[in-house]
DNA sequence: GCTTTATTGATAGTATTACTATTATAATTG
DNA sequence: CAATTATAATAGTAATACTATCAATAAAGC
């Protein structure tokens, strides 16, 4: 089980799964294939069982780590956002002009993510297409306060109290800082699934990424 | 079959349904039926056999007018969109400042509506609870360029374009009023929900409408 | 080295969901 | 009155989302 121990990851909360995906084999190679399987096949057609044959265990294995496939995305979910905190304070941190500091963030939180390097055991360029097409589903249910209360969207909340701080330096008197944020990581979102599904929803722009440049201009006039 | 013909009602796409439920009376029973039990159970736990049950009627009845909730979903959301154009219409002609008239229209798609008095046959307030918890789900899915090409996100896009309209208006140069509305759209209806379920994610306000009047602001510093 | 324990695999089984199909009956229309 | 249409009643299927049991194996402790 050592060998286990010390990877690099992000604490997730433990009442997400019933065994952590993070000490064995087995639960990284569920964690693999589910960002392989979610982002190929969507959150609705995906199923334990698929997940066993493409991994070749068996459902009930799965089942020992994770009660449904909801928590199971929810900890992916969590997981990106550990990693997107953990981006955010890599490439502001050293940065003394808040508004720099703000624009940083906000290009992390907005762009599109293309390479896959860092973790060996997850795909970020999968999963962040994952977050864009299906995060939304974790809170949108008739649950969500219990799923808050065992603080399952808390990684969500810190990436937004971070940014938000950022932005009270800028306008400490600003009232709404969480409002704006969220604004813009869910916008982001929406803008990215629309221009590459629903393109007539935004607006066509050669721009190299008119995304990030618009909430970040978005962020900084209303500031 | 007559006396179901003079309704008002908008023209909803007629792919998204087998059999239109605005010709019957059973038709009507599941439109309001579903209104109910979707705002009530969520889309989650929300079936045909529970509709059914809800007004009396039988499973197979239910599948002889939608082919799944989901089309059942679109249905409701396409006709919130055809009833949002017509709210947006009534509200803003004979107003010449088109900033004002972008006020009001945000004012329309923003705010949280509580009464329910205008269309017999539909419960505005839930429809609006409904539209703000599930709408996401319409088109976060894997088929969502087959549906978007069946044209069932066209009555969105309408008011989304009726407003992008209107930004034109003030500044003809700007590029991105699609981006710019759906972000309104889509933002506020997060915000209404977090502030009701996860509100630690949202700015604690005393205010009348704070939702509201974020993003009217929002949009003309924008401009 | 042997026992205990933990991990996974194999298999089976259940309740519910998301449908489809068939037939009967009541109501409308021509 | 005949023909059509709408609905109800019933049955049935494949897939999903699980739960339970037991055996095989590997690792950990003594």
């Amino acid at each position: 089980m050592d060998r286990f121990q010390n990877r690099i990851s992000f604490n997730i909360n433990d009442k997400v799964f019933l065994k952590d995906p993070n000490s064995s084999e087995l639960g990284t190679k569920i964690i693999q294939g589910s960002i392989d399987l979610i982002e190929d096949l969507g959150l609705e057609n995906f199923t334990f069982k698929k997940l066993s044959q493409y991994i070749s265990s068996t459902e009930a294995s799965v089942y020992r780590y994770f009660e449904s496939k909801h928590h199971l995305l929810t900890y992916l979910v969590l997981w990106y956002w550990g990693w997107q905190e953990y981006r955010i304070i890599m490439r502001t941190t050293n940065i003394d002009d808040p508004k720099k500091r703000l624009r940083r963030a906000i290009k992390v939180l907005t762009e599109k993510i293309e390479e896959d390097s860092q973790f060996a055991e997850i795909n970020e360029v999968k999963l962040n297409r994952i977050v864009i097409a299906e995060s939304s589903k974790i809170y949108l249910i008739k649950n969500v306060e219990k799923e808050n209360s065992l603080g399952f969207f808390s990684q969500y909340k810190e990436v937004v109290n971070r940014v938000s701080d950022i932005i009270l330096e800028i306008n400490p008197n600003y009232k709404y800082p969480h409002m704006l944020v969220s604004t813009i990581i869910e916008g982001a979102h929406h803008q990215r699934y629309f221009a590459e599904y629903i393109p007539s929803l935004t607006d066509i722009c050669d721009e190299e990424d008119a995304i990030t440049t618009f909430y970040q201009n978005l962020a900084l006039k209303e500031l």
